[in-house]
DNA sequence: ATCCCCCTCGAAAGCGTTTTCGAAATCAGA
DNA sequence: TCTGATTTCGAAAACGCTTTCGAGGGGGAT
């Protein structure tokens, strides 16, 4: 059906090796034969079988993007995307082709993590979205596969990650509300299965005590990164201390739901309650009032993700890339 | 390196052949070798090789998914990434592996729609977020590879597509304004490099004729599907003709735009200017006013998408889907 | 004229599967 | 016990490519 190397040759009169180093650039071959065999194939539309060089060569130039809930409506939604969009292009800009593979674990729907690995023999593989709990993980640390982490702090033979200095994140969030006068601040999390969200309490923690601030167990709530939780969990740090003027949350987008519970219970952002959110999503400038963000360099994440992995591939052992978090002041935390 | 069909065999003490047939469940085989096959393979951890199979069978197992200016922040952004998500449990459900490929018409890093195809050996594609202008079209509609187009409404002999009703669509918001008593309703637009722009501008007169309103140009303005842009139409629209009470936006995010805008200019939403917007994003529940708007099943688009695909390959020439709109009431048009 | 080296190219093996074709073994019926 | 059908299995080719190894030819030096 498909052209191949061997109709090129039969065209071109010559072996199919002739071919093959002609098409590779191999120095073995006359110029004026190698000119002729590129302009038959040029012609003939022809390229070669991806599939049959992978064979051959064991290299499928492939690299595979696992996201775990990706199905899942859920957190890192509008973090994801920009991550993968950051993955694609680097990935082809080095010539490498995405296999894409978002499993769910509740629906059971995973493929073990090897299993994909082999059957499409993958040269790497980034992976995203995962829990601390996800059976994954396991799998993938002492698998021989090169793997690059997003968000998740861990490291093995051949696994390394690239994440956002999340305690420094939050801490720049803390002071800067610090800074604006507040003494009582609230701090509403994600949700405990997501390694961000120990080291942004962590930061919230540090920030605090900088400031000479003890930390009290009800100024801190636990969401889910959602929404819905973020509006439930103001409602309830408000109830805990009403006297609360700040709170941080660990993601825009609860951030988004905090302050709308705010001015359904009368309270007014920044004046009454200011917030700070955690992500940099576009859209928190486009809302009223805007909202105080710490931003992540998303689209960094994908390419430096597949930095990490070709280096891995080429053998090296690179170490992880922490990036710096940055504030991008809003409206929501006052002038 | 991996272990292979040959190492099975060895182990099992039979050919490659009985190997290979008892994985794949043929019926010339005794039982209780397969059993002993499938022990020992499963023990081995053994997963047959996709590339080594596609090579022999001519099939690859493997859908590709162009999408055209991913790396535009742009238009489809928050679509596009429902659908992908659609297309990959779908694909996933189906057996199918997905090739993820985002093109960016800009940087002429566009590799040729058949070279890609060719090397991987797709059996079918997807492609979305493609332009009128763009140089994909022309390659895909001639070429023999299966392709199912989102929103792009153009058939061919491989090639069919999944689409929402736009016309349908901005009807419905047309006469849910109608019936809050409007009869000065703008329109903002897409760009007329989208398909959907057309019928959605369609759909906008027919609303207004129905109503024996007489549609007006200098009430339609043509955005880009972003923020700012809605921004500026609306401003625009309002200088041209002040006495308007309500626009409707063909994307949510220029509606959220326009209502920003609104605000700015001392306008309250509803009660001076209504606003429905398109799409149907979740976040614009959240907001204050919460947005009127045309949903889409974003995630339904990517499951067609690829039902559709498996029908071509099978040889079957399916007729388009054309999904039907939804109206979801918000406070940007009142009560 | 001889020898050696370099340049250019082809034959063939091999990558891990599936599949065709036929052989051996088993079984039924007589 | 023999025949023929049926079941169970293996040898080998094929898929499209890369790569090793070596062959042939031309040119320079002796």
């Amino acid at each position: 059906m498909s052209i191949t190397i061997k109709d090129i040759a039969k065209q071109a009169g010559v072996s199919v090796t002739t071919v093959s180093r002609a098409l590779n650039g191999y120095p073995d071959i006359k110029p004026e034969t190698r000119q002729r065999i590129l302009r038959i194939a040029a012609e003939a539309n022809y390229h070669p079988s991806a599939i049959a060089r992978s064979l051959v060569m064991k290299k499928s130039r492939a690299i595979g993007l696992i996201i775990s809930e990706l199905t899942d409506l859920g957190s890192g939604y509008h973090m994801l995307f920009d991550v993968i969009r950051g993955v694609n292009d680097q990935a082809m800009a080095l010539g490498y082709d995405l296999i894409l593979s978002a499993t769910d674990p509740e629906q059971q729907r995973e493929i073990p993590y090897i299993e994909l690995c082999q059957r499409r023999q993958l040269e790497g593989v980034v992976l995203m979205g995962v829990r601390t709990d996800d059976p994954y993980l396991k799998e993938v640390l002492d698998a021989s596969v090169p793997c690059a982490l997003v968000d998740i702090p861990l490291t093995a033979d051949s696994c390394t990650y690239v994440t956002l200095d999340n305690v420094q994140g939050a801490k720049l969030a803390v002071q800067h509300l610090v800074e604006r006068g507040h003494r009582r601040i609230g701090l509403i999390n994600g949700h405990n299965q997501a390694f961000v969200s120990r080291e942004r309490w962590k930061g919230y923690g540090e920030g605090l005590k900088e400031a000479g601030i003890p930390l009290r167990e009800e100024w801190v709530a636990y969401g889910d990164f959602e929404q819905e939780s973020g509006a439930e969990c103001i409602e309830n740090l408000l109830a805990a201390d009403p006297e609360l003027t700040a709170v941080f949350c660990a993601s825009d987008i609860m951030a988004i739901g905090a302050i709308q519970r705010l001015k359904q219970l009368g309270k007014r952002v920044p004046e009454d309650v200011a917030v700070v959110g955690f992500d940099g999503l576009e859209l928190t400038q486009f809302l009223t009032p805007s909202v105080t963000t710490i931003v992540q360099p998303r689209h960094r994440f994908g390419v430096e993700a597949v930095n990490l992995l070709v280096r891995m591939m080429a053998g090296e052992t690179p170490e992880p890339i922490i990036l710096n978090p940055e504030l991008r002041e809003g409206q929501s935390t006052g002038k």
